[in-house]
This record gives structure tokens, sequence and C-alpha cells, in this order.
DNA sequence: TCAAATCTGTACTATTTAGTCAAGATTAAA
DNA sequence: TTTAATCTTGACTAAATAGTACAGATTTGA
């Protein structure tokens, strides 16, 4: 179970914004600089937060990305979810089941259904409860 | 977060072999046909568990797959880290800092660890609590 | 109006993971 | 001793993810 890069960088970018104290928000140059991850693969990432309406942003000149809203109303877990999806998602079992006709019949696949779903449970109890906030604070049941 | 492939099927493939009865073992042309998986990448994924000493394998004529133990004193975690491995290794920091000398010296990158590492906790306690009986038995606190 | 600094989008390449294939080794039984 | 059923291994192909390149759009300010 790996966490995907996107995740791990998207989080970071994140917190970048999250942690910029200037209006006009942080632009992409100074989280590549910041984070030591190339411009352009930043800026994929970002494009994704945007889609997904975690970051605003703003073109030309005094461009730059801000949070769309406070880092103590983001929690961990939109962020993680918006760039790397659910771990256990409504498709689950049949994307696992190429020949389509077994599912959930013989006994053990509910079970492991159950099972995955409750790793998933556990995972966004940390994941819910912890925000951006947190985060810079250092703030923790960590 | 993802599961990989891996991880899914070879759980499923090592509960294939936990429920064989038989004194011989279950082979993979077995396996691959209760399980949906074809016999080249059950093969593959059966090789893995084999050399992470989950399950023993006998050859020829009546060969077949074994559990290396009983279902009671495998944990699915056994399984799943040998197939996937784990969600936060040692080498984390370094992974991720493709500059590499920015490692854990801005704030939030060790509140980062902290988080990671909390959430490999809870993924650790849900599947380090649970045997492959217990999935067999759909005992549960899942 | 023009140029510079920025974000935007698409298409591309590279790497990793998923999955297949085939030839070889082992065992049991005819 | 031969054959059939099995596991074993390594090399291969396919698909997904990671990461790059570049041309275009927007905004500001000279």
């Amino acid at each position: 179970m790996k966490l995907s890069t996107q995740e791990i960088y998207g989080l970071r970018c994140v917190l970048r914004i999250a942690r910029s104290g200037s209006k006009n928000g942080i632009t992409i140059h100074e989280i590549s600089e910041d984070e030591g991850i190339s411009q352009a693969y930043t800026a994929k990432i970002l494009r994704i937060l945007r889609l997904n309406k975690l970051v605003l942003s703003e073109r030309g000149k005094h461009g730059g990305y801000i949070l769309a809203d406070t880092p103590e109303n983001i929690p961990v877990s939109r962020v993680v979810d918006a760039l790397g999806g659910k771990l256990y998602e409504s498709d689950f079992c049949y994307k696992y089941h190429p020949d389509g006709n077994k599912q959930c019949i013989p006994v053990e696949y509910c079970s492991l259904r159950n099972l995955w779903f409750s790793v998933q449970k556990a995972v966004d109890q940390v994941l819910n409860d912890v925000t951006l906030q947190d985060i810079i604070d250092q703030n923790s049941a960590l």
C-alpha cells in the first residue's frame, strides 16, 4: 500500500501555499524552488488541486496561488483524495474480478471487502481529523 | 492511496490456499480458475509469497501450494507487506526530496513525516489484528 | 501598444507496475 | 524410461504513473 508521488508532493505544495503570508499568493516558481519539485510537475499538480477547488489561481504579472479556504477548514483528506482517490472506491469489487461474474459470491470476497473498507475507514479517521493548520502548527495527536 | 493489484490478488490467492483442505495443497491452475486470475500472473504472485516464506510449494505430479503456517498464525499484514511493502518506509524522506539536501529542515516536513507514519500505524493496527483464519470465518471487528 | 511574468493545456517521453510467454526442472505413475 | 502434471525462472509486452516540453492565454506596467 503506497502513496502516489502526486499525493505526497501535492500536500507539500498546498502547505507551501497555506504558509505563504502574501496576499497575491505564491507562484509556481516559488513553490517549485522551495519544494525541490520541477516547475512543470508543480504546475501539473496545482492544476489538479485547482480543478478540485482546493486552491485558486490568478494569472498575469502578479499572479499566483492561494488556498480556496482557510487552512483550518481544509482537512488533509481532501487534498489526498483529490490527488490520489480513495483506497476503497465503489468500483472496487468489479475492478479486481476480471471475469466479472463472480463478485461477492464466495464467502471470502465479502470479508475482504469489509477488510479493505475498514482499512479505508482507519485512514480516513486519521486524515479527516488533521487540517492543514494542524500540520503548520505541528498540532497533533500524530 | 491505493492497494496494488499484487496485494489484492495475492491476499485472495493466500486465502484460497488456506481454504484448501487438501493435504497436497492446491495448484496454480486451481487458484487461477477459482480467482479468475491468469495462471501466469498467479504463478508470479505465488513466487513472491514463496520467497517471503508465506507459502510452501511442491513440484511434480502431485505438486501444489500449502500455507507455511496455520491461518491463525498469519496476520493479513504479513501478506500485504510481502506483496506491496509498507506505506512509510525508512527511505521515505529521502525518496521524495530529489534535491537531497532539504530533508526535515523546514518545519512541515517533519509534521508530514509524522502524519504519514500515523497513517501507517492506523493501517497496521487493522491488518495486524486480522488473521487469515478471521477472514475465512468472517470473524470481525471489521 | 508592447514586453515581461505569470498561469493553462496538451502532447510528449521515461519509469514503474501489470501481465504474458516460453523453455526448463521436478515428481509421480504408467 | 517415458510421459504428463506440475512448479520455476527470466525475458518479454502492455498499461499506468511520473515527469517534461512547449505553445498559448492573461494580467500588469512601462
